[in-house]
DNA sequence: AACATTTTTGTACACCTGTACAAATATATT
DNA sequence: AATATATTTGTACAGGTGTACAAAAATGTT
């Protein structure tokens, strides 16, 4: 019933009876009208079924909905749920995600160029390999860019974390309480800062209270890697006792745990105890019941969106970090303690 | 180094001595230019870093590069899968996605006709529950639409599918050579269009082969949901003997074995034999090595870009739908027949 | 009531491109 | 060489909006 959408701000004020720049600004927040014409224009509006050219306000204003979200692969379960609570939490704030997958692109800064020119309000990085040109461009242009777990080193802007920096104490308190003599960390050799920033911490957290700590290095952060490392682990030491592992990812933990149980056919948490990090959905379920840390994807979500509107109102603002807590969720793969009455959830 | 980007085709023109027009035509595929002018153009846009202001052009040409991709939540790895495929499928064809998530939105054709304002030029479609009005909409306006695994009466317009409605031979097929006397077919009472044709597919073949079958019902494609029919089954039927369940979808399936095992204490595929759809990568693993049938995603996502491409050529072609194999791949939730040599895979 | 000040309005231009049309040039034909 | 045809070029307009500027109206002040 509507027509061929054709119907411009021109139709609107001829129908309104005032000037074309009135029904502008009538949709222009901020603009100076006076509401007996905003009255009119809106009424004109309503019937001729306007809306506002976003191309040509584009064209004029230089600036889009459009934010550009860059990710990688979506095969770990984290990682299109960020995916999705991102996507989500743009839309909820009146912009629109341009899902920019980076996989198995050689000229992929050839794609952020060009949707740059789409004149995007914003860029949020979440894949593991940024251009080191991003940052470059994105300053060039005056785009905001939010980066999500990534190192300030590596591309300076606004960032948002999700608390690995501080999860040690919390598993050496764990494995602690469940009588663990000696832990190991399972570190990955790719790029991935947040890994590192859990390793580190965990290795330092084991250190100052003197606990025999040592790391363990696999590819990258997959299913396949947590069974190499289990195969590493037990060549590296035959007889395990009191041993923890802290998995640097659930999906590791995963491959891990099916490995010692499947293959080497050892017992956990009786004879190896296990924390992950991310709590996928799949860490809950009773094959594994997998004591980690909740990844708070939506809270990552919504700072990722205030950043980019606080950078948007004000470009020239210092840039800040945000780091959101993630709260340890103990389960089986680590053994209760005695005297704690009980901490096991689901 | 770069200039502001301002640059403009009439900056090009002046450097290349010829006219602005020639610029454009130079830039647009098919135009009428000489040889030696787009040598002029090439070398002065080169210079200068000239590139097309795609605002403008979608401005005057009514189209953009963009592509609505409408998404329901991705909790499960095969919608993630498939919106990644879909993202990667449409940036190698040179299109944007743009990211629509439907979750949780009241106003969510509101978002459409946002977007589509933008003069997008193509709708993908993977949602759960399609607006009843989107097809509607893109007639109007002359909108490609492509929908993935719906039902030609809900929405009426190009179709991808993922060979659904073929499942039921293979599955009848694996069942009997394992010895199975008595089908169970797991359906969801959500509208998931092939949900219901992978159903009908097994219980139809059943029947043709005077095999027994009977269908049982839960509310949605979860684990949580597979969980339940697990308790269910085991209620309505405590003797299970040589009894053989297919379930619409692996994430049901990883619930109603887990359910099986960890709750009922029963043995797959001792006491119980299971066949999945979709082979996420979970049930490769050795706690499921889950039997089912590979969704092929990519092949899918492949289509859907081609059925676009096809329909911005002619967009009066008569719709068509594409059917995508999902061949069967057999592990260990069924047993192996004894004859059968070892189609036994990772 | 006369003036000063603020707010609102309309006009005109800018944003950057694609393309219809006619003029100009190049190529083919006799 | 002269004509007919095909190709290329430039001019001018259209696409729909935001906003600087000045004029007009409304409000406040003495």
């Amino acid at each position: 019933m509507t027509k061929k959408s054709s119907v411009t701000s021109f139709d609107v004020a001829r129908r309104a009876g005032v000037s074309r720049a009135a029904v502008s600004r009538c949709f222009t927040p901020g603009s100076s009208i006076s509401a007996a014409t905003r009255q009119k224009v809106l009424a004109a509006a309503q019937q001729l079924g306007y809306r506002v050219n976003p191309l040509a306000r584009a064209l004029q204003s230089n600036r889009t909905k459009f934010v550009a979200v860059l990710a990688s692969r979506m095969d770990n379960p984290i990682r299109a749920k960020q995916i999705h609570e991102l996507g989500t939490a743009l839309l909820r704030n009146d912009f629109l995600p341009v899902l920019l997958v980076s996989d198995e692109f050689d000229d992929f800064e050839e794609k952020i160029t060009e949707i740059m020119q789409y004149k995007v309000c914003g860029i949020i990085v979440t894949s593991d390999t940024p251009p080191a040109a991003l940052a470059r461009h994105c300053a060039l242009q005056g785009t905001p860019l939010v980066a999500v777990n990534k190192d300030q080193a590596t591309i300076p802007c606004d960032r948002v974390l999700c608390g690995s920096d501080k999860v040690g104490q919390a598993v050496i308190g764990i494995f602690q309480r469940a009588g663990v003599r000696e832990v190991v960390a399972m570190r990955t050799e790719n790029r991935s800062f947040t890994v590192h920033q859990r390793v580190d911490s965990v290795l330092q957290a084991a250190e100052k209270i003197g606990l025999s700590a040592s790391e363990l290095s696999v590819p990258n952060m997959s299913y396949a890697n947590g069974q190499l490392g289990a195969d590493l682990l037990v060549r590296k030491a035959p007889k395990l006792g009191n041993f923890g592992v802290f998995c640097a990812a659930d999906y590791l933990a995963l491959g891990f745990i099916d490995q010692i149980r499947y293959k080497h056919r050892l017992l956990i948490p009786g004879d190896i105890q296990v924390i992950g990090f991310d709590n996928i959905p799949e860490s809950a379920r009773a094959p594994y019941n997998l004591t980690t840390f909740h990844h708070n994807t939506l809270e990552v979500a919504e700072q990722c969106v205030e950043l980019l509107k606080r950078r948007i109102k004000d470009p020239d603002a210092p840039a800040v970090t945000r780091d959101v807590f993630s709260r340890p969720i103990i389960r089986s793969s680590t053994a209760q303690h005695s005297s704690v009455a009980s901490t096991h959830q689901l």
